[in-house]
DNA sequence: GATACTTTTTAAAAAAAATAAAAAGTTTTC
DNA sequence: GAAAACTTTTTATTTTTTTTAAAAAGTATC
């Protein structure tokens, strides 16, 4: 009964609000199929009507939501060296606080065990009950082998998967994803109406990660490893790369890249109000290239062209609609708009360009939050309903 | 009555022979429904009951067939200086040989009235009813507008679209598609079983082309223009490319560009089987090569070892399950395997080339005029079914 | 060589979609 | 400014398609 509408479901958590017709098209499904549909979730408490909406001539539609408070996901974004937990309710609200964690995942032993203290401590502290929480979404960077739900690079399990292990240990179900693909999945469904179709998405992070937006899906590859954006091997700089490989665009286009740049341009004396700091961050050259120092300015401005070669190559072979960028660079988005814009159309064919748009996510910080969320709502069908939303027997 | 059934016709056309069951799989739906289609395909004698078929345990399956001669099309593949016509039955045999005529594409404001004239000729000629064709489809490079029916870089019609135009004059409809599309069409229904999921299709020609197969279906792109591998800015050479920038990957390794590095050679006084012709041609340089001189094996697998590089990056963006080397080029497939899997070793992430099969094309010279067929059975829906496969009434 | 297991085919029931009609608004027009 | 014409949503009916079940026709095994 309930397993039958979870693409309702699923329309109603991405849209929020939405008529029997927009479900009807959303799910492919005749208007009386999802009339019935939505009837049924109405009988079981998981949605209701919020009012009637305007129209543009003809009868004015009702339109529908799921309760909010019916069930909760946790979200899990991690990365190179923080880890950020939040609460998200049915109606893709946060409920309280995002909350940080430092978290190491490289080299770190202990890892699995601390994500599972702070995913306890921050269910805990929530005041919720465990039974209102449908799934855990886990998003972070490494091969991740979502079917078998393994993290190739980090955080290995003892003696099982890494999803049934922290599954257990945390008492609920748990799914897990890629942070670039999660980005992309964010951007896909809550993102600019541009990203839907045939996007780009760059994630700018410790990497720059790249999530495919293919015919409105997530493309993956033949074995899950397409969007290597962060290996092309575009440059003859001998810098090695943590692959193995030397001259990766991330030698020179990541924050990390852009990190090691800044010190040391301030070691060879470079002036620049990052001098303030003891040892500098990709945070404080962000903050300080936004307060306008020219310095943080023009090491962002080179990495941003060099990934602006790099999208060149990926507008000749994918012609997409739109390239956005996010992920937890894109808060200095406008700073990286011209110099990529201007390489690209340096390298490109000419014209070609003109069909492509580049945008800054309007997601902000919390694209990798909303991907894993975005992750338990694309796998709900997994889930045994009782379990969770309960159903009057 | 007829439109209804167009999967199930193109099953049978895909597949030669299928049992219901089979036909079932392919189309995604029900036996009943297959059945019930089936037997009317029989009552209007387009299909026809062939035998029963071995079974690995179980009912032998009846297996069925399209009737050979229910309907012809005329494949018309075009290249820049020569243009191959023949004419297919409805079981994807030749009828008759491959005609072939010079006709010069670029700089010629009378190709598209030589090209009216080659396929009038074809079909007169064959004593064919005219009746009986059911669609021509041309196939050629150029940036295809295949939804309107125009060809942006080359044969303008007067006043109206290239496929309004040419139908007219032939008296048959016409569909047209690029040429690399074409080629990737036809590995994919008839080519490699690694072909058809996830699979890049090289077009080895007078430039480098690239079909996309992404999830069982040719991709291309928002605006139609995605697979422009030959034009990836990858060279520092200065070379000017026909596409008015610098360093494409054309401008090192397309037949072409194998062309004039072969006459520069011989020019410098290169030893080669090459001098014995007063002007080299590509088709020269394959045979000699085939023939074992060195010269010609060299310059070939400089260019291969380029083409590598390419489809290294490739690799990195798409994961694919194959890359298929396919066009006129591949005939001379084995002597490009190896220098592409040495580039393509040297350029990815370690073992990310494990996972991709590189392949020559079975299809041979071929692929290009498959392509135009299937180009025809991809649109068979868009036909008036009455004026072709008549319906009794 | 009878029994157990597969696969295909046919028949009956259930589900979903397409169609048609009704209801509820908007906009146009005289 | 009210009636006609047009839109859009909702409800009811019919048709199409799928699902389920059963039968038919083989193959493999002990």
């Amino acid at each position: 009964m309930f397993l039958k509408h979870i693409d309702l479901i699923k329309g109603l958590y991405y849209s929020k609000t939405a008529s029997l017709n927009d479900l009807s098209i959303y799910t492919g499904r005749s208007i009386p199929y999802v009339t019935k549909g939505i009837a049924d979730l109405m009988k079981l408490d998981i949605v209701k009507e919020v009012g009637i909406r305007a129209s543009s001539g003809g009868r004015k539609p009702a339109t529908y939501s799921l309760i909010a408070d019916t069930g909760f996901i946790l979200s899990v974004a991690m990365n190179q060296f923080l880890t950020r937990i939040v609460i998200v309710n049915m109606n893709n609200e946060f409920v309280g606080e995002v909350q940080e964690f430092e978290l190491k995942l490289g080299d770190n032993k202990d890892a699995i065990h601390s994500l599972i203290a702070c995913i306890k401590a921050v269910v805990v502290n929530s005041g919720l009950p465990q039974d209102k929480f449908l799934a855990i979404g886990i998003t972070m960077p490494g091969f991740i082998d979502a079917f078998l739900g393994n993290n190739l690079s980090f955080l290995k399990a003892p003696e099982e998967t890494l999803v049934t292990y922290i599954a257990k240990q945390a008492g609920l179900p748990v799914f897990i994803e890629n942070d670039s693909t999660a980005i992309a999945l964010a951007e896909q469904k809550f993102g600019l109406p541009i990203a839907r179709n045939n996007s780009m998405i760059i994630n700018l992070g410790w990497g720059v990660g790249l999530g495919m937006i293919i015919n409105k899906e997530i493309f993956k590859g033949h074995s899950g490893f397409a969007g290597e954006f962060s290996h092309l091997p575009l440059h003859k700089n001998g810098k090695l790369c943590s692959c193995g490989k030397q001259g990766c665009l991330e030698t020179e286009a990541s924050l990390l890249a852009i990190e090691a740049k800044a010190a040391e341009g301030l070691k060879h004396g470079q002036v620049s109000s990052l001098l303030k700091y003891d040892t500098v961050s990709a945070d404080n050259i962000i903050d300080e290239a936004l307060k306008g120092d020219a310095f943080a300015i023009k090491i962002i401005a080179e990495a941003a062209y060099f990934i602006g070669q790099g999208l060149a190559i990926l507008l000749h072979l994918m012609n997409p609609e739109s390239i956005i960028l996010s992920g937890k660079g894109s808060v200095i988005g406008k700073l990286w708009l011209s110099p990529i814009q201007q390489a690209m159309n340096e390298h490109c064919i000419p014209h070609l360009t003109t069909y492509t748009q580049l945008a800054v996510s309007n997601l902000g910080n919390n694209a990798q939050l909303l991907g894993g969320v975005t992750t338990v709502i694309e796998n709900l069908y997994k889930l045994n309903p009782q379990a969770n939303i309960s159903e009057p027997t």
